[in-house]
RNA sequence: CGGGGCGUAGCGCAGCCUGGUUAGCGCGCCUGCCUUGGGAGCAGGAGGUCGGAGGUUCGAAUCCUCUCGCCCCGACCA
């Protein structure tokens, strides 16, 4: 491609819509210009981008015995009342109408466009297992888009779906998804984790993520120093403290002090004289419209997802001071699991605790003395605390670790939810009727290109990774008054595209210092300068993006040598 | 949706508080000269319904009301 002719419009400046560095860079380097807000059109350079990763996940999936389909992105709303996620999947699924006053919704997702072909096409335990996918425009009318193509509402996604015979059987495609994706974020240079997840809105038994480590990335994670343990906050499970430690002899009466003006863990210990972890911090959350109380030590925090997957609830948000006290009277700040009209879900850690201070649910006191289960009996009692940093591996029992990351994949074993709430049956070898048993694959190919960049960039622009950039090769023309020389580079672009090498041409009639910016900015793997070396010794110069490296070539070798640095690099990464 | 902020030329901003010429500046863009190894220089030029509507006023980018859009912080997700 020659620059001079594409459009490709790079600025000096960061517009000032861009906070973090990938978006700021997509905008500078004229990759994506914003039409609405979490809508962005690919300009050329952008979708090259798009297509290089959707081309290694395109081949990692085939590889991994996967057909490639395409779904419609106009779903019917029938479909969704079947599954129950018309009701279930809320303001995020963008809904209208057609001339007829049928109801339709963009495409989130397809398992029940899956689904429902599944049904019509597959009979027999013959005809699978099955996993189909697709590469395609996804919409979701998120609360809050942001941070440019990380958190869009359109965006490019890969969703794949399996289906099986039997639990065994989905566990292994489950398996050769895990495999794939590997490959797939390390073919696109990707330094990630998988992780163990929450299953979210999807619904399913089993889920891993997949994580870019960024520092700009929206989950922290939790990964073990010791072994291989590695999982989201949001699931990320503590062990039970061990119990029967209290000696029964220290075990004192519950006792009302006064603590006027005291609210806050930090001054209740303060002006008690205990410790945060002393004190039991009462939570209320609005889980599927009820109160609820959770309750942890003082010096931990509530998990909201792990409290939704307690309760089995679906929706579970912090309440304000201001619903708690119209909805039940009591003084907020002073809350505790003593006499509280409310259903009270406490943290393992709580039961174990042993002369406690609480809430007295009574404005300006407190208790001593509070003894889970003799004074107070919760609903339940289960893991509801988030994870810190130090805190034992589940796996092992060695200190966790925590650390950001973006979610670029995230994996499902479904089971049989989606079949049979839509009916989706084959004939087993038995002659028996089974519903089939399935599992879903996502890959957010638009959000892989953001997070490549959040990985690799420095202060000039970004640095691809090979196999993901948009040309393996930028070459500049720096003599384009000069005729040999001018000559010579022309040569030298159609010699790179004779041996398969994908390169830029710049012919611009810009001053060489423009060239070089805009070559870093873009992040172009390779450059190759034809100019004043080549003009005294008849060299160009081979510069790598990532180190900076150059070497100078004769003109000769030029594109044989950089093709089979090309090559080699190419073959490296995928594996 | 709650909280915070911003809409003035393609991009980055000033002007607004305290209303009053023809609304400025830098970058970019066009023309010419000159220059050519890390975003040069000189000269000339184009480009604005000041987000929109209504109001106050002799007079509104500036004050008031409404409205739309966008960004940031929280709950959702590839």
């Amino acid at each position: 491609m020659r620059y001079s002719q594409m459009l490709l419009p790079t600025t000096r400046e960061t517009p000032s819509e861009a906070e973090v560095v990938s978006h700021q860079l997509l905008l500078r380097g004229g990759f994506i210009r914003k039409l609405s807000a979490g809508v962005y059109t690919y300009l050329p350079l952008g979708l090259a981008v798009i297509q290089k990763v959707a081309q290694i996940v395109r081949e990692e999936m085939n590889r991994a015995g996967a057909q490639e389909l395409l779904m419609p992105m106009v779903q019917p709303a029938d479909l969704w009342r079947e599954s129950g996620r018309w009701q279930k999947y809320g303001a995020e699924l963008l809904r209208f109408t057609d001339r007829h006053d049928r109801g339709f919704c963009l495409g989130p997702t397809h398992e029940e466009v899956i689904t429902d072909l599944a049904r019509r096409e597959l009979q027999s335990y013959r005809q699978l297992p099955k996993n189909l996918y697709q590469i395609q425009t996804k919409f979701r009318d998120e609360i809050r888009p942001r941070f440019g193509l990380m958190r869009g509402r359109e965006f490019v996604m890969k969703d794949a779906y399996s289906f099986d015979v039997s639990d065994e059987a989905a566990g292994l495609s489950y398996q050769k998804m895990f495999d794939a994706y590997h490959r797939i974020f390390k073919r696109c240079g990707l330094e990630f984790r998988a992780v163990e997840a929450d299953t979210g809105t999807i619904g399913g038994s089993f889920s891993h993520e997949f994580m870019v480590l960024a520092r700009t990335g929206e989950d922290t994670l939790v990964v073990c120093e010791q072994c291989s343990y590695a999982a989201n906050v949001e699931k990320a499970a503590i062990a039970p403290p061990e119990t029967g430690a209290a000696p029964p002899a220290s075990v004192r009466e519950m006792a009302r002090v006064s603590t006027p003006g005291v609210k806050k863990v930090e001054q209740v210990a303060g002006f008690l004289g205990v410790r945060p972890a002393d004190i039991i911090k009462t939570m209320i959350y609005l889980v599927d419209g009820d109160l609820v109380a959770a309750l942890v030590r003082g010096d931990r925090e509530v998990q909201a997802v792990k409290l939704k997957n307690l309760l089995g609830a679906t929706e579970v948000e912090l309440a304000d001071d201001k619903t708690v006290y119209e909805k039940t009277k009591l003084p907020v700040g002073y809350l505790g699991p003593v006499n509280l009209p409310l259903k009270v879900v406490a943290d393992q850690e709580v039961m174990a605790m042993v002369n406690c201070v609480a809430g007295a649910n009574e404005k300006q006191y407190h208790l001593t003395g509070v003894q889970p289960g003799r004074d107070f009996v919760p609903f339940l009692a289960g893991d509801l605390r988030q994870v810190t940093a130090g805190d034992p591996c589940p796996s092992c029992g060695g200190p966790v670790q925590l650390t950001e990351g973006i979610e670029v994949g995230h994996i499902f074993k479904l089971g049989t939810a989606y079949s049979e709430a839509m009916s989706a049956t084959f004939q087993d070898s038995d002659g028996s009727e089974k519903h089939f048993v399935m599992g879903c694959y996502g890959i957010g190919v638009s959000r892989i290109a953001a997070a490549a960049i959040e990985q690799n960039h420095d202060r000039h622009g970004i640095i691809f990774p090979l196999p993901v950039a948009p040309f393996q090769v930028i070459l500049l023309n720096l003599g384009l008054k000069n005729e040999a020389t001018t000559r010579a580079a022309e040569q030298l672009y159609h010699d790179l595209q004779d041996r398969g090498v994908e390169v830029l041409y710049d012919d611009r009639d810009e001053r060489p210092g423009s060239k070089f910016q805009d070559a870093d900015l873009i992040g172009i793997p390779y450059r190759i300068t034809v100019g004043r070396t080549y003009e005294k010794e008849g060299r160009v110069e081979v510069r790598r993006r990532r180190d900076g490296n150059t070497e100078t070539i004769e003109y000769d070798q030029a594109a044989a040598t950089v093709a089979g640095m090309i090559n080699r690099e190419l073959a490296a990464m995928a594996g």
